[in-house]
DNA sequence: GACGTCCATGAGCAACCCTTATGGCAGGTG
DNA sequence: CACCTGCCATAAGGGTTGCTCATGGACGTC
């Protein structure tokens, strides 16, 4: 179970092919067909059939496995470095988008004005690669949002020991087109709105909302991407209903948010962060908690 | 980062000597002493120093990251290949003192009333080395206790993707004399005990009371083992106090239990498994939380 | 049915890693 | 103070590993 042989089993398996994989990794494909031979030999079972190459039953389980492993061992030599690293201006901040709240844009802004030295950097990216940014040490900070019990914690993507704190929670509202026949209501449960029709965005995780109130919210459509600004002209425009922090929805846009009463729920930001040695990165997750 | 190293950088810090290590690996000295530099070089980090041997700083952070590395680099493994193996008819049960209540016993003797081939061992042992035996494939199944939240679900050592399952949960009380000023209260709340003596038990933690309750708690006697039986003599003794589930306080021993009011509190036992294949062992699972 | 694509296999060679042997350094002892 | 002992580092040697190159065989396509 040599890492080396799982990077390779991991990108066969995604390329579908020895060959693809050997010029992606810079091997010959002899070499690659050796090592998927030697991790089958380890093991002592077929993890991929051939001609089709899939991975067979026990292939697949081993995927599992091996993605976060490799994500942990990656992370883990980051964390090294990093804390014996001298300490850098350079921020690096990884953010959902509405992770990033005005508040959050606001302490930031106080903070860069107390130390003119600092220099961030800003990405936007969905939760998983948030916390995988983090973990492999190409961001300090991370921001993520969830849907979450009060002072629940959310359950960060497993990258290894990352520290995470509560930065801010919020109410949750159903974004509704202006006429709809609900919008003027002063507040929806979930339940009710199982039946209608939802959009599916990865702002709004359907799978969470099935687990929390149960069945039903059956998808109008797909959006794919970060932009909130999207998600809300889809709403306005009658395609399909989500869920959105209220303050995301303060802007008007065609849109109304109405409180959800039941379950009792929160739009929750945390900050994710590995071991932060003393510097610039520890004083800024300082200001953007406290 | 070689797992290979990473063994071999961990046994080294545990001996505190690269000689003893070679022993205790099979190696030479030489060939660890190469295997440190090896990984030295690799991370451009000193790890250890010498004479003595003792970790760096590096080194101590990558002693966090390397021990739980290894261990799911073990249980990837174990999983995959008792997901490929026929299923056994011997199940390994690997339980905590307190999680393995009367109840579960009953449940278990049901379960092998109805499948008479059922050949079952059962392991007790502290909640870490529970998890560490159902990740790596040496127990089938688990159960261990904790304190909890009502309905929260107890934070797992983190070992892997394995699968948890409420079994149990039951009213915290605490453990007094027969003769204790607050033993005949009808309840208590716990903050109010914080100035009292207590036993330092692995029965229970400590430091999940302070994280519950504020600080306090001080220690009167510290106990090593797993007895319950031995914890209660302690309590009767007046040694120190201690929480237990009400359950376990039941049989008449010279201690008394007096329902905790405050925080809200539950004694909690879940069931811990990887993924079953369809068989005994999945049998078994369904027949101790059903 | 011929061809092309793709994976498996064998030979050769370089790199790696372990062992043996030896050197250097610190601490304890006569 | 010299010596000895225990411990880690380093050099050299050899076996194994793991790569590339070359080729063979199976499947799918035209």
């Amino acid at each position: 179970m040599d890492p080396h042989l799982l990077t390779t089993f991991v990108t066969v398996a995604r390329c579908g092919s020895f060959s693809a994989a050997a010029t992606e990794l810079g091997y010959t494909q002899s070499a690659i067909s050796q090592q998927i031979a030697a991790l089958e030999a380890d093991l002592g079972l077929p993890l991929l059939s051939r001609r089709p190459v899939e991975p067979t039953p026990a292939g697949r389980r081993l995927l599992e496995h091996a993605e976060p492993l490799l994500l942990r061992l990656r992370a883990a030599r980051a964390d090294v470095l990093r804390a014996a690293a001298a300490p850098r201006h350079r921020i690096g901040l990884a953010v959902t988008p509405l992770g990033f709240t005005a508040d959050l844009a606001d302490r930031l802004a106080r903070a860069r004005a107390a130390w003119p030295l600092l220099e961030v950097t800003v990405v936007t990216c969905g939760r998983e690669r948030v916390a995988v940014l983090v973990a492999e040490g190409e961001a300090d900070l991370g921001l993520v949002d969830g849907l979450a019990a009060p002072s629940d914690p959310l359950r960060p993507p497993d990258a290894g020991p990352l520290t995470t704190t509560g930065v801010s929670e919020e109410d949750v509202v159903v974004a509704l087109p202006a006429g709809h026949p609900l919008a003027g209501r002063a507040a929806l449960r979930l339940a009710d709105l199982a039946d209608a029709r939802w959009l599916r965005t990865p702002l709004c995780p359907l799978p969470r909302l099935r687990a929390l109130a149960g069945d039903g919210f059956p998808v109008a459509l797909e959006h794919r991407g970060d932009d909130v600004r999207t998600l809300i002209a889809l709403v306005a425009a009658g395609h399909g209903l989500t869920l959105l922090p209220a303050s995301a929805l303060r802007t008007p846009g065609g849109a109304v948010g109405v409180p959800v009463s039941a379950p009792r729920l929160v739009h929750r930001v945390e900050l994710l962060h590995g071991t932060l040695p003393p510097g610039p990165a520890a004083d800024l997750a300082r200001a953007l908690t406290g």
